[in-house]
Parts: structure tokens; sequence; C-alpha cells
DNA sequence: TGCGGATAGTTAGCTTCGCTAACTAACATA
DNA sequence: TATGTTAGTTAGCGAAGCTAACTATCCGCA
């Protein structure tokens, strides 16, 4: 098993490259407790939006999720499909479809969360407090960093 | 623009949720800079693994990506086919076929990994000092919930 | 010696998710 | 009323993930 290893560890393009890396192996690692679902990893951030974030147009979900108007007007469709949440139209503006968590979606999400939390836990008992807590911090960075 | 607020900030569960969360759309920021290299993130990725691990076979690539054979294998024969690795047989178990990196691949993915920092360091120069030690430190800890 | 199982990769075929281009429907305004 | 703008959908493409099935090679043992 080959180990990679940056150059200069501690720079900013090793910072860079290897919060890269990382988010790639941790979502890989997260979709498999997330397939067993039937919801993947896209579905259930847009999902998460929509249930702690309310009635929402597709157009902000979109821009919320980082992704273009079609694949997020598609991922709903699936969505609502699998009932986990309901469009609804605007009254004052025909255009606009309002998006809605149903209970069965609140419930999936949370359900997911709790797989997620099992999956992690066994790793996250290994860390020190002191590790926890430096993760703890670094979460607010990633999520500025990753523009929200 | 809805705010995504998961429930009890700091629990456990709110840490996996929002570190789902952040990979997701930290990997959906870079992946623009990547795209204009040709190069999606997954092969980056994976001639990262090649060019700092030296030559490794393809079993061993895709444990360490954490994707199946036949995922690495496809990747691989594009990566070839760019003329960023090549195919190396092995001579003592000709079914072992190893994998090394060009000069091409090498320059490309010093090339990718400028662009990312450059992507990236507006962000990071904003953090404050102290944030940016924040995150560092979070970076191996990252890896190791990955699963590396 | 050679047969049978294990191992390394490839090929084929499916799904999902991202995109752009082109469209419809509704609104706004001159 | 005509014209342009905005919200969302549809169609179609490519990349990346998977499983199943295949080939080729190696190893162990009767």
């Amino acid at each position: 098993m080959p180990s990679r290893q940056a150059p200069r560890a501690g720079s900013a393009g090793d910072v860079a490259d290897r919060l890269h890396s990382a988010a790639i192996h941790l979502l890989r690692r997260l979709r498999r407790e997330d397939d067993s679902s039937g919801v993947s990893a896209p579905r259930l951030s847009a999902l998460s939006v929509v249930v702690f974030g309310g009635p929402v147009t597709i157009g902000d979900l979109a821009r919320a999720e980082q992704v273009r108007v079609p694949t997020m007007s598609r991922l709903i469709v699936t969505l609502e499909e699998d009932g986990l949440l309901q469009r609804v139209p605007d009254q004052d503006d025909r255009r606009v479809v309002r998006v809605e968590a149903t209970d069965a979606g609140r419930a999936l999400l949370h359900a997911g969360r709790r797989r997620r939390v099992a999956a992690l836990s066994a790793d996250v008992a290994r860390l020190t407090p002191d590790e926890r807590r430096a993760l703890l911090r670094a979460v607010p960075l990633l999520e500025r960093l990753a523009g929200r």
C-alpha cells in the first residue's frame, strides 16, 4: 500500500492537496453507508438543506448546493418520487416551485444521520479529546473554504 | 439562500453531518479548477498516489483509493491514453501490472497543485493565523477518518 | 506432471451525477 | 401588445462508481 507523501509538509500547497484527497476519500467512505439507505450523498445533502432550511426554491437550492439548476431539478424529481419531499407551486409567481420536506424525508435524514454517526463514532472515539476539539474547530473553517 | 442548521451544534452527529456536507461542497468547488486541466478529481487523486508512491499495482492503487479494481483499471486506461502514466508488466508475476508516472504526469500534477493552491489561497489568506493552525492540525485527523 | 483453486486485471453493462443547449411557461415593462 | 427576462424542465452527453463474468497466470498437491 503506497503512502502518499506530498512535498513540504505543512505548506499551503500541501494543505490544499491533502484537503482535496481527504475530501475524496471521506466521501467515498461515507457513500457506502448512505447507499444502504438508497439515498446517495448528493440527494442526502439536498434533502438536508430542505429539512433544515424550510421551503425553498429550486434555484436557491441549486445555489446552496453549488450545482446547476437542471442538476438540482433532476435530484428533486427522484427525491419526490421517493416521497421524501414535495413540490409546492408558489401562489404569487407561478413560475416558482418551492420544495419542502415530508415526514418520510425528515425521518430518513435522521436515520442516515444515525448511520453516519455510527460509522464514524468508532474512529472518533479513537481520537484523543484534544484531537476531537481540534476537529470540531476545523469544521466551520472547512465550511467556509467550501464556499458556504 | 437557506442556511443549513443541524440540531445540537457540536454533537457527534452534528460533526458527522457537517463533515459530510463540507466534503461534498469542497469537492464540487475544487472540481471546477481541476476540470480546466482536463483531469478530474478521481484521476488526479490516483495520479498523485502514483507520482508520490512510486510504481504500484492496480490492486494496491484501488485499495489506496478505496474503489473497486475495475474502476481503477478504467481510470488508468484514460490516464495512460493521456500519457500521464505507464503500465509496466511485472517480470516475476505476469498477472501483475505496475503503474508508474511519466514526466508529463508529474508536470501535470504539479500544475494542478498550483491551480488548487491559487483557488484556495485567497480564502486561506482570509483566515487568521490561529485558524490556519487549526486547519493544519485537522488535516491528518480528516485523513485518518477517511481511512488512510 | 498436470489438475484445480486462487489471484490480478479487463471487459461489458448498468446507474447516478455533473454539465450545456434548447425549450416552455410565466412575469414585467415599454 | 410585443419584447425581453426569469424559473424550471427536458434531452442528451461524459465521467465515475458498481457487479458479474471473463482471461490469464500462478501455486499447491496428488
